[in-house]
DNA sequence: TCTGGGGTCCTAGGACCC
DNA sequence: TCTGGGGTCCTAGGACCC
């Protein structure tokens, strides 16, 4: 018999546009944009114009997210746009964490503004689970500002269901004998993992409510949807999900990558080779930050009919060197580049491990050993003296594009 | 002034081996 | 000489999440 868990999950309500609120009331402004019709949004000139976030009247406007503001325009005229500050929601995200990190170690940061905590067996120190979950809303609330939904549930996924039912600053559960009556009403695009694609599958199988799908043969199910997924999308909609709440050490990073729309497109090697070479650095200094090494190594594309491609290559040898990623970098660009005009271009780096398992070549070895130290000295100046104070003679002149 | 950015996971299909 | 088939590894692309 399995042991009956208590999960909670942590949302912060309209993370970006709450935090940036929180920010600009600090400042001495006037409004919470917060009670008025307000998106956070990203620079219409840079082409990045779209909805991050929206305030709750927006949403009554019928503004999406990720829709572009210029159409969240059309639905509301009157609609103030604010730019993203990336910085303040990453020091918003680890108070976050670091506030509900008291209550139980078994945490797990599922994105900038979600956290998972498993309760279970905590009934000593927390009586009723529900009180707590009370405390822990109206603490973030008055400690930090801004509010938070907390779920409740006997998994993973029943506490993130459950923090979404009605928004803002409550607390929801949904235990096991709940389903029935609290989700299985939903519309079954509403079901954690059910996208666009997947729900108009549903829908044309006559399937709108999760509680339908629930009720769903799972032989039906099969035939539409290929192997596990049949089988994962009538677990959930019955609530079942046996995941566990993966706390920091476990939860490492799988990959990290850096992407980028371009304010203009460009279909000149040289200057996307130099975009290549800012994106290699940060994206390797992350790697390096985080006591990474890379063995796989890829190149996405988005030309300017917004058709993607990518390509990626495995190495004989993991590596977090700047110069040896971008080495690899420019042959799988010169291997794939179309020649078209791109709009959008990234790099990723995957199979991502914290030890370097070398294969070790009689001749690489002096070598990698001086590139690591090499490495070790470039980022200490950068560190000490920003992030231009030292780079590669022949790009020089890489930053002044960007 | 149309259409962001950082992730995870899955699958089809090709190459290669025996 | 008439083209099987299982297993594994790898890449490209897509769905989904926030």
């Amino acid at each position: 018999m399995e042991k009956k868990r208590l999960i909670f999950h942590v949302d912060v309500n309209n993370a970006f546009l709450s935090w940036t609120a929180v920010a600009l009331l600090k400042k001495g402004y006037a409004i919470d944009i917060r009670n008025i019709c307000s998106i956070i949004g990203g620079d219409e000139n840079l082409r990045k114009g779209v909805v991050l976030a929206k305030s709750p009247i927006a949403k009554k406007l019928g503004i999406k997210t990720a829709e572009t503001i210029y159409s969240a325009r059309r639905k509301s005229p009157q609609v103030k746009v604010f730019p993203p500050d990336y910085n303040l929601y990453h020091e918003q995200s680890d108070l976050l964490y670091k506030y509900l990190s008291q209550f139980t170690p078994k945490i797990e940061r599922y994105s900038i503004d979600e956290c998972f905590l498993d309760m279970t067996g905590t009934s000593l120190l927390y009586a009723d689970p529900l009180k707590l979950a009370y405390k822990i809303k109206d603490e973030i609330k008055t400690k930090y500002g801004f509010t938070v939904n907390v779920g409740i549930g006997n998994n993973k996924l029943c506490a993130k269901m459950a923090s979404d039912f009605e928004k803002p600053d409550k607390v929801h559960t949904l235990f096991a004998e709940e389903i029935e009556s609290k989700l299985w009403p939903l519309p079954v695009g509403d079901l954690f993992m059910v996208g666009n694609q997947t729900a108009t599958i549903l829908h044309k199988m006559n399937i709108y409510t999760i509680g339908q799908l629930a009720n769903t043969d799972l032989v039906i199910l099969k035939k539409y949807f290929k192997n596990q997924l049949g089988d994962f999308l009538k677990r959930s909609a019955l609530g079942i999900d046996d995941s566990e709440v993966e706390s920091e050490s476990k939860n490492q990073n799988k990959c990290i990558s850096i992407s980028e729309t371009l304010p203009k497109d460009i279909a000149d090697s040289e200057e996307l080779k130099k975009i290549l070479y800012y994106q290699t650095e940060k994206v390797t200094r992350k790697l390096r930050r985080q006591k990474q090494y890379c063995l796989t190594v890829a190149i996405s594309f988005k030309n300017s009919n917004f058709e993607k491609y990518s390509h990626q290559q495995k190495l004989y040898n993991q590596t977090n060197v700047t110069e040896e990623i971008y080495r690899e970098v420019v042959k799988l660009f010169d291997h794939s580049w179309r020649h078209d005009s791109i709009r959008n271009i990234g790099i990723r780096l995957s199979d991502l491990v914290q030890i370097k398992e070398q294969q070790l070549s009689l001749f690489d070895k002096d070598v990698d050993k001086n590139n690591d130290k090499i490495q070790e000295v470039v980022d200490s100046i950068k560190d000490k003296y920003g992030p231009n104070s030292i780079y590669l003679g022949n790009f020089k002149n890489s930053t002044d594009k960007l």
